[in-house]
DNA sequence: ACAAAAGTGTTAAGTGTACACCCATGT
DNA sequence: ACATGGGTGTACACTTAACACTTTTGT
């Protein structure tokens, strides 16, 4: 039974903080943001911050990103997945933060400073530089839930443009579980689920070139 | 990055709801209590209300499970599972509420109205009367963390006492799963994992006597 | 012709699923 | 002896993981 009014009780700060992934020089990113205030100034944290009366969750979510970062795009992916709300988590208050995880397409890649802070940019996922608050572990729980939406849903197409080649997919999953994949493999399984058409065309590089793919027009997968 | 201060925004209400199952005559059933208040009068609810300046989420939790419904003990799973922040949600303002998914082990029957409710009782899980606000969708995404939790952790072991037979141990099972399942194939798996150790004991009961088991003492598996 | 990257099949092991009969006890 | 529920094994389909060479292009 949701609550009795009115409230008999300290109020509770509620924020969104939001791991925002993507490709970038074959590895996998987080963008952050330099703090320019106390608590935890000159730290890298996630972009963050608190959720106004009659704004939904997400759009809270779109709303720091990007006026903490500039990143203008939509994300292809948002996603709330856990909720922070220890004790002690921020020194300036009771504030509880709902996580969420997003995927920006490569390209993507412009970030300015905005707002308070000194700077963003799109730093390693998995090797980050100290985090403050309790984002680090904000940011391997996102990380978990992203490896996990590997598998479940395709999440790994919302890293690339329409176009892709099957090397540059298993790029982006190698990336993201942090190990390399068996090629013939990946291949096998990918092209098993019946998600991808060839484009017809190819991507000439280096070598031989690739076949080029675009996601085949059916829905997504299932949510947790 | 979290939060400027002061808020320059609306503060936004945050509160916990608690999906709370056992199992009762056979069948999986969640506590509900009756709502004695507007809005919603006489209808149907989760147990949840507003969390407290100092309290941690899951004492929240805890809290109103006690408050509302005169459950006493501590349940054998405690699980924040998702954050319901939809801004129409709750008529009487901007509510945003963690959903907890508790399991308590048979045996706790004893529920008492308290607070401001009409009562509470256990009602079946799968086919819930009608819900207050939006605890209907809340419902039943705990029923689907509830069981995916099912084979990751050994979650169906906490709805026992210490010693179970394996028919128990398979009836909670498709109570939670809702479905049926191969007597020999559950068996075969359950038994794989190692996780059950025979007490030597029998239960007597009708037919043939079965088998009692504990849980061998062994770590739990990994969160989501 | 060489370098570079794309593309291609087979085998073995393990896992999940379907399925039917005998066993131990109480009445 | 019969009713009731407990306990047991096997065969097939499918999935997963390991593994090396050939093809296509540019230089």
């Amino acid at each position: 039974m949701t609550p009795t009014f009115p409230a008999d009780v300290t109020q509770v700060g509620l924020a969104v903080d939001v791991a925002a992934f993507a490709m970038h020089a074959g590895e996998l990113r987080v963008l952050l943001v330099q703090r320019g205030e106390l608590p935890h100034a000159r730290d890298w944290a996630l972009p963050g911050g608190l959720v106004r009366g009659g704004e939904e969750l997400h759009e809270a979510a779109l709303r720091v990103l990007h006026t903490e970062t500039g990143v203008e795009l939509e994300p292809r992916h948002l996603e709330q997945f856990h909720t922070f709300g220890e004790v002690g988590r921020d020194p300036r208050g009771r504030i509880v933060s709902v996580a969420h995880l997003a995927v920006l397409p490569h390209g993507t890649v412009e970030v300015s400073s905005g707002g308070h802070t000194l700077g963003a940019e799109w730093l390693s996922a998995h090797r980050p530089p100290p985090l403050a608050f309790d984002h680090r572990s904000i940011l391997d729980r996102a990380l978990t839930r992203l490896q996990l939406r590997l598998e479940y849903a395709n999440l790994a197409l919302e890293f690339l443009p329409d176009t892709f080649t099957l090397p540059e997919l298993q790029g982006v999953h190698e990336a993201i579980l942090d190990r390399p994949l068996d090629k013939r493999n990946f291949r096998k399984r990918l092209l098993a689920q019946g998600i991808l058409t060839p484009s017809g065309e190819r991507r000439v590089g280096v070598g031989r070139p690739a076949q080029l793919y675009r996601r085949a027009k059916s829905a997504r997968a299932a949510a947790l």
